[in-house]
DNA sequence: CCCTTGTTTCAATGATCGTTGAAAGATATG
DNA sequence: CATATCTTTCAACGATCATTGAAACAAGGG
């Protein structure tokens, strides 16, 4: 290596009360993005990229979240694919680094959308089909059965008609947000 | 038992396509609440009593679902305590019987808007208490120090308005569309 | 007062999930 | 081409969670 700094900067010391902060906001994002049903860790690598001036290495990444470099690299790789990290290479740097994606807002709720776009859609075509198999399970039953079936065909309507009001609303504030937020 | 039928109807029997298309639904309504972070059982013992003409026994759910009268017990514990399920009795039998909470989106949005009000709050907790951890390991620290220092409260302060922002956005939801299904 | 029926609790089991450490894979450098 | 450095993959381990079956508990009815 040279013996002039290379591009990649040799980062402040960090202050054991800076590391505290961080991790602090970190677990709060990490819990957050948890009960969402990601992982844990997607959110607690993103915050630490975040908060940080500039792009890190993995080996930074590891040390300031305290996990292995294999976890670093499967959480990256879910990060990656949900479009909330990138890979930047700085010239002369063999290593990668990583960034994150600073548009908070546009990110969580793009994310959000389709995960909850595709819920929905799945519910609504079983719900969809259920009231199909009712249906056609009532002709040529007797009276009880038909009733029943009558029943439940009506309340699964309902719920399908619930579900699609949620899609519905979710595109609006999708749409709505989105064109708030354009930029 | 009395000869002449009991408070608690004979209850039809249930055609093998009324079945399943009955599990149909109850497997995807528990896919959805797993997706939103409850129990996936939750989820299908709810969709059971929501389909039935009647309240059901702890029997007649069980078979229906095909778990344990110890897994419904507890779970229609957890259904109880989110208002989804009540107890009712019948004159005249002594076994419980469980119906379910109709009015579906009102249910829906006021379980979820309370998780997320919690969750947004924890979360907003600790990003103040990070905003001022940095502040304070900021003062008499060298200028490599409190740059850093700078652009992480930065950011924490963007994370904080955010979720300033969604607690915001999920009061206005929830009183719109609590006004729009006042019944 | 005991026996029957119904419900809840809980320890034990099995399944699932997260995490590590090491091996394999990549890529640039001498 | 060999070596050094960095990244990814993956088998194995430990922890966590859901589910059962049985025991404890509750409540009427004979």
């Amino acid at each position: 290596m040279s013996p002039t700094g290379n591009a990649a900067s040799p980062l402040p010391p960090p202050t054991p009360a800076l590391r505290r902060a961080e991790q602090r906001a970190a677990d709060a994002v990490g819990d957050l993005v948890e009960l969402w049903g990601f992982k844990r860790q997607m959110g607690r690598v993103w915050t630490v990229l975040f908060l940080s001036e500039r792009p890190l290495t993995a080996t930074e990444a590891c040390e300031r979240l305290g996990i292995s470099t294999g976890l670093l690299s499967m959480t990256l790789a879910d990060l990656r694919a949900l479009g909330a990290v990138r890979t930047v290479n700085l010239p002369g740097d063999r290593r990668d680094h990583y960034e994150a994606e600073t548009q908070v807002w546009r990110m969580v709720l793009r994310v959000l959308a389709s995960r909850e776009r595709g819920a929905l859609d799945g519910a609504l075509q079983a719900f969809e089909r259920a009231i199909e198999e009712t249906r056609s399970a009532m002709v040529d039953a007797d009276p009880s059965v038909r009733a029943a079936g009558r029943f439940s065909a009506g309340r699964l309507g309902r719920l399908a008609g619930h579900t699609r009001g949620a899609g519905a609303l979710l595109r609006l504030l999708t749409e709505t947000i989105a064109s708030r937020h354009r930029k």
